[in-house]
This record gives C-alpha cells, structure tokens and sequence, in this order.
DNA sequence: AACCTTTTTTGCCAAATGGCAATGAAATTA
DNA sequence: TAATTTCATTGCCATTTGGCAAAAAAGGTT
C-alpha cells in the first residue's frame, strides 16, 4: 500500500525491493474510537504503522488517574515493540482516540527482517532514535517549561489535537487539570 | 573484577563463563570530579559501568539552562549506547559529580558478544527495560505528582543525593527551582 | 425543534511554585 | 584563624496552577 510507504520514508527512505519485502508480511486492522488494542500487561506481537485516526498510549498512575503519555497523528509509526513491551508483555496502553486503521507486522517476523536487510534495520534504528529523542524531549518540557509554553509546543506538534480528542487526554499529556488547559487556551486566544 | 559481576547479577544473573567472556574486553578508567566524560554530539562508542561515585546525564534547555536527565549512583549500568547515541555521536552529556571510576567496553564489540551469547543479550535486554520504564515512571511523576511527592520519591531512589551533589543539579531534575527546593526540604524536616 | 448527555468553560478562592535579593552556612584557601 | 568563595536558606511578594461547583456550549437522539 502506498500510505505505508509514504510513512517510512517519512523516517527513513528504504529501496523499492526492502520495502517490497517488508510489505509481503503486513496484515490490515481496523480499530473503533475507544478501544483499546494494545493492554498493559498483556500478550503483543506485532509492530504498527497508524495509516489513519489517531491513538494515545496512557497509564493509569496510582491514585488511579489516567496519564497521557504519548499522541500518534495519522500517518505516524507507533512505539517500537521492544521499547513498550517486557517479556512480550505490553507496559502501557494504547487507545483509538478515533476510529482509525493500522498495517501491522509480527515483531519477530520483523526482527528476521532487520537481520537480512539493512534498510529495515536503518529504518528500525531510526525509529528507535526518534522515539528516545522525542522522550527526552518531553522530559525538558515537563521540567523546564510552563504548561502555557508546553501547549504551545504540542500544538505546533499537532495543531487539530484539541479539536480531535478530548481535552482531558491533553491535560494529563501536559500534566495539568482539564481546567487549567481551558484557562490557557481562552488566555491563547485573546492573542 | 568483583563489583562489575554484583552489577551485572543486580540487573540479571549471567553464567560465570559468560562473564569470563565479557570481562576479557572490559578497560577500565577513571574521572575526576566535574569532568563531563560523554559530551553531546560527540563521538562515543562505548558501553559504561559506573563502579565508584555519582554521574548525572544533562542537556542545556532552548534558554541556555542546564536540565539534569538522570542521576547514577555507584555500582550502576549507565545508559545503553544505543539509547544515548544517534549515528555514533552522543545525544546527551555525562558528567561525574565526584571523582569516579568506570568499567567500560567497546560499544561494537558488545553487539557482537550479545549476538553469540544469550546470556549477555538477556542482561542488555534487561537494562533496555529498565531504562525505559523508569523514563516512564519519571514521565509519570513529572505530570501526575506535586515537587514535593517526586522530591520524596527521589530520596526513595537516591538517599543520599541531597548530601552528594548541589542542590540545583537535584532541583532542576524535579522540574523546580533552587530556591523551591530548599523549602521542600524545610518541609519535610519538619514532619 | 426539543430533549438529553457529554464536554468545555467560568467564577471564586486556595495552594503550589517562582523571582530576586539578602542573609547565613559551609567549604576552601591563604 | 581569618579571609574568601561557594552553596543553601529565607523573606517578601508575584505568578501559576489546582479544586470544586455551576453555567454554558456542543453533540447526539427522537
């Protein structure tokens, strides 16, 4: 399919042939707005690639508060199995925010793939570096910038987010109450 | 050496013949206080065993402030190189914050003792997990705890940074100022 | 359109955290 | 020991963020 290409050569552009390869293993699922089809410690497999919708992954912190901790837009690989997954067992949940579609690959199939062919394993490490970057990132926000700064921030990233999901997802992401963020945005606005 | 087996066998236990086949490609070396032995975007190719003293890993923010990551404490496995490093060249700084001596290993070599040894690949396993479910937990703490429960935290995990490192190292890691921490610290001396 | 449900915004006030400069304490050096 | 330097604490006040309940707005259903 065309739109997987388009995604991984977003990240990494890999030959004709690698990408013919790769695509003989993918499978096609189609998620509705709610569900959650990756569970915190439970049994997952598979690699994904979010062809349409938009997904969240959170946690649940232990007051029992739902925590935010990454948004995947359309058009975007999600988390790397080996970075949210113990023991084939997932860390954290990852949630439809809409209805959306995913081509997906079995992680070891996958990790076969990166072994023969160095595209793939160029693009896998790519991947990886992005992520790790993009964490460390979040990480500089949360401690060194305001919440006003950081939804500045998360909208230059994802400017529909807060007309997409609701604001609550936003604000725990953010690491402020729904109210707060309500308040910022009408402060947001004024300007 | 002992004490790099202990950190190993703390992380996850390997055979004695696999750590006879690390221990052959280990050097050792050691940092005077203050010296910043990775520097960001430069070339590094190593693995790193923190065996004496206390390293912090640092960036400096869009604003020119200096934002601590991460704190090691002795006897420790230091990030792995391929989460710290894209393209060979490091995506952080790493500093010791008292005079420290280092076991280290070349970051090539690694990658290819784990592919001939399970065990070794189980343990680089393990760290990877581990790394990355603390960037999480942190992550958590960063959106969904007030200063004062992260500084508790902390002392959970380090409990005796406050007396081993200064102060604005410890405040800018929990997102705060200086001045905010020192009267967090008042607080919870007086309970 | 009218009704019901869910989501977002607002008002009021409290709590947490920041900023800056001055003070005090501790460590280092002469 | 005295002098110097570095680091941590405090006072005063401003700003940011939170909590809760009510009001308003938006979305969905009949």
């Amino acid at each position: 399919m065309e739109s997987i290409r388009e995604i991984i050569h977003a990240v990494y552009p890999i030959s004709a042939a690698s990408f013919a390869k790769l695509l003989t293993w993918i499978q096609y699922e189609e998620c509705c707005k709610e569900e959650t089809f990756i569970r915190l410690n439970k049994w997952n497999h598979k690699e994904y690639f979010l062809l349409k919708g938009v997904v969240r992954s959170y946690l649940t912190d232990s007051e029992g508060k739902d925590v935010t901790i990454s948004f995947f837009p359309a058009r975007s690989v999600i988390s790397p199995h080996v970075i949210r997954s113990t023991g084939g067992k997932s860390n954290l949940n990852y949630q439809a925010l809409t209805n959306i579609q995913l081509a997906t690959i079995d992680a070891t199939q996958f990790r076969s793939l990166m072994l023969e062919n160095t595209d793939i394993r160029d693009f896998a490490n790519k991947v990886l570096e992005k992520e790790l970057i993009e964490k460390v990132q979040k990480e500089i926000g949360l401690t060194s910038l305001t919440a006003k700064e950081r939804l500045i921030h998360l909208r230059q990233q994802f400017p529909l987010l807060e007309n997409l999901v609701p604001h609550p997802y936003i604000a725990s992401y953010l690491g402020i109450t729904n109210t707060s963020l309500s308040r910022l945005r009408k402060e947001l606005t004024k300007q």
